[in-house]
RNA sequence: CGCGGGAUGGAGCAGUCUGGAAGCUCGUCGGGCUCAUAACCCGAAGGUCAUAGGUUCAAAUCCUAUUCCCGCAACCA
């Protein structure tokens, strides 16, 4: 039997930060899907790695006084960890600073310019030389430079462009006849409808604002920008080579058989990247498939909360097995999935300890009770052939079910119809009650084959987890005899129950909810460098009355305030609408800084500034005159 | 009218494409059992499927409008 090739990716991950547990989720769901078609037969290779280039991390390196590369470094470093922590078995961790990577992608590149695919054009937009800064119409304000008010010039930064439209009715007809190639299907019509039909944009693929890439060899003042760095590291993992010294590697692997990749990029992957392969003469991925994403549970997730997950520390709380069992079963297919410390250990208690551990625990303790810890398959049936036979149709079914469910990539169902069949052997314990036949010797006979099968269907199950909890799968394997029918003497805790409220003490204790309760709490804020009274003179406040209100349509967050000051109406435009309606605001006497230069924002204009009072949650107060002051009055 | 996603018993979700008796897990309540990690098994309560219209013999599902949430984008002067 020769196997079959399965080469499935991940997407690298940005080596901006920890990634928490939503970024690793991913890698959790690709390894299940790689250890699943390894277990079928299939020859897999599983490959994720890191994308560290760009402007981004060129800035986060400088904050931290170290070199890019020596940030990436630590971070990929980080990333890995936690990849390795998660128990994933990828057989390649690419990383877009390897040597070879980066030689390809300037093959790739100027491959692609001298078929004149990619070709010299011009970025434009508005360039305020003292910044040096393009910006486009929509961000000036007031038709200035946004950061330093100087006017600003139509100006054209150079740039090179992928021509995108020359591919596209090939795409869409590969598209359209590979209705596999994007899943889930919803958003084959949302890339279609939004993107293809209407005509693609050519596509920026390099820039010369910043320094941390891939150098263009043959125009060094650009670096490849983005996507034609990090979506090619799908090929070059492998041992793709531009000039055709391709690896057997490569030639076995390519096309993937899968890219698992985030909902967030499923247009870069289904589009961009067809056509950057279409462009090298290579064939397409057979399918793209966009997860939904992992958020983080109790409504508001801050920092200052503490209730920012990752992955080491449910690791740390939960186990390896129960973060990969929770990641994987409770992500939906399509819709984002929650977490959060609660629900965590919700599922720890009634899916992992109570079901499957608790199983185990009981099998192995009642056959060393009864059988000394060896059992033998004695065939006797009496008149519970029925239970026994629908245990074993339950447990065959239970193989068929997941494999067709992973055949459809729904991981989350899969673990499912594993563990209904856990409850059904719970299940088969009480119908058979093995106490009760224990107490007469004509029914031993009996009871040896009811644990006999349990320890059988146990075991099938536990087979099947070994691609979602390899570890588990072992443990339980093990503890079972492997077959022997002679169990384990101490059988091991596999889940101990959590007791929520312990573990949520042990998380304040982790993350102190900063400044949350008390009402007198320090807010320290960063310090300003020291300035002169000349410099405060600069700004003249005065007492304002609004005299009307509204909302800014098309925006979330803005007032537009009509403000008496003196003699004059100002309209201000202020971000407080989730504080004020509109109608409170009138009337109220409030302090404005009168001289700031009007600017406009989401696209009506504003002429000054109403001060707030802001605490650390970002909840505003406006700041009135303790005694009545006429509108005008002069705060000083 | 910036783009998109969502609203289903107390909680988390299926079901919506391809209309046809409201389902799963957890929690709650009642019962059973004692091999086991106060676990396991059985039963029950609990939903006008966001709202209002429409299409249809039939709507959670299709159409229209509205409300409220959540991401992203743009502004938080």
């Amino acid at each position: 039997m020769n196997k079959e090739k399965y080469y499935i990716t991940t997407a690298i991950a940005y080596t901006s930060g920890k990634p928490h547990i939503g970024n690793t989720y991913e890698i959790v769901l690709a390894d299940a899907i790689a250890r699943y078609k390894r277990s079928q037969g299939y020859d897999v290779f599983f490959q994720t790695g890191t994308d560290e280039h760009g402007q981004k991390i060129e800035m986060k390196a400088e904050e931290a006084g170290i070199t890019p590369k020596e940030f990436v470094d630590q971070t990929a470093g980080t990333i890995k960890e936690i990849w390795d922590l998660m128990n994933t078995s990828y057989d390649k961790f690419i990383r877009t600073t390897d040597d070879d990577h980066e030689a390809q992608v300037q093959k790739i590149f100027k491959k692609l310019y001298d078929q004149g695919d990619i070709y010299k054009g011009h970025y434009e937009g508005m360039y305020c030389t003292p910044c040096e800064s393009f910006f486009t119409e929509s961000q000036l304000v007031d038709g200035k430079c946004p950061d330093c008010g100087r006017e600003v010039q139509p100006a054209q930064e150079e740039a090179y462009f992928f021509k995108m439209s020359k591919y596209a009715d090939r795409l869409i007809e590969h598209i359209n006849t590979h209705p596999e190639f994007i899943q889930p299907v919803a958003r084959k019509n949302e890339m279609m409808n939004n993107f293809l039909l209407p005509g693609l944009q050519d596509l920026c693929v390099s820039r010369t604002s910043f320094s941390w890439g891939i150098p263009v060899d043959f125009d060094p003042k650009h670096v490849v920008y983005v996507w034609l760095d990090a979506l090619t590291n799908y090929i070059t993992g492998i041992g793709y080579d531009c000039d055709g010294n391709s690896t057997e590697m490569f030639n076995k692997n390519w096309p993937a058989d899968l890219h698992l990749i985030g909902k967030d990029i499923i247009r870069f992957h289904t589009i961009y990247w067809p056509i950057f392969l279409m462009a090298l003469d290579l064939p397409l991925p057979k399918q793209v498939f966009g997860h939904p994403w992992l958020l983080q549970g109790d409504g508001k997730m801050s920092k200052s909360k503490g209730n920012v997950l990752y992955a080491d520390e449910l690791v740390e709380f939960f186990g390896v097995d129960a973060v990969r069992y929770f990641v994987l079963h409770e992500m939906p297919f399509e819709n984002d999935g929650v977490i959060s410390w609660e629900l965590m250990v919700e599922r720890m208690n009634s899916d992992l300890a109570n079901t499957l551990g608790n199983l185990v625990n009981r099998t192995v303790s009642m056959t060393n009770k009864y059988f000394g810890g060896t059992v033998t398959n004695k065939g006797a049936a009496c008149d519970q052939a029925d239970i026994d036979a629908d245990l074993k149709a339950v447990t065959a079914g239970a193989v068929v079910n997941v494999e067709k469910k992973m055949e459809d990539l729904r991981v989350a169902d899969a673990i499912t119809e594993i563990f209904n069949l856990f409850k059904r052997c719970n299940k088969y314990i009480d119908e058979t009650t093995p106490w009760v036949l224990a107490k007469e010797e004509a029914t031993k006979d009996r009871l040896e084959t009811v644990l006999w099968n349990l320890i059988e269907s146990i075991s099938e199950g536990a087979k099947l987890l070994v691609s979602f909890m390899p570890e588990t799968s072992e443990k339980v394997l093990s503890q079972l005899g492997n077959g022997t029918g002679t169990v384990t003497e101490k059988p091991e805790i596999l889940f101990a129950r959590l007791d929520l409220e312990e573990v949520m003490k042990k998380v304040e204790e982790l993350h102190p909810p900063v400044e949350e309760e008390t009402e007198e709490n320090v807010i320290d804020i960063e310090a300003k460098p020291e300035i002169t009274f000349d410099d405060f003179g600069k700004m003249q406040f005065q007492v304002g009355e609004i005299i009307a209100c509204e909302e800014v349509k098309k925006s979330r967050k803005l007032l537009c305030s009509q403000v008496k000051v003196g003699s004059q109406v100002k309209q201000i435009v202020s971000g407080i609408k989730g504080y004020y309606s509109a109608e409170e605001m009138v009337g109220k006497k409030v302090m404005v800084l009168v001289n700031l230069k009007p600017a406009k924002l989401a696209g009506v204009l504003s002429e000054g500034m109403l001060l707030c009072a802001e605490d650390a949650e970002g909840n505003l107060a406006l700041v009135s005159p303790e005694k009545e002051m006429p509108a005008g009055a002069e705060i000083c």
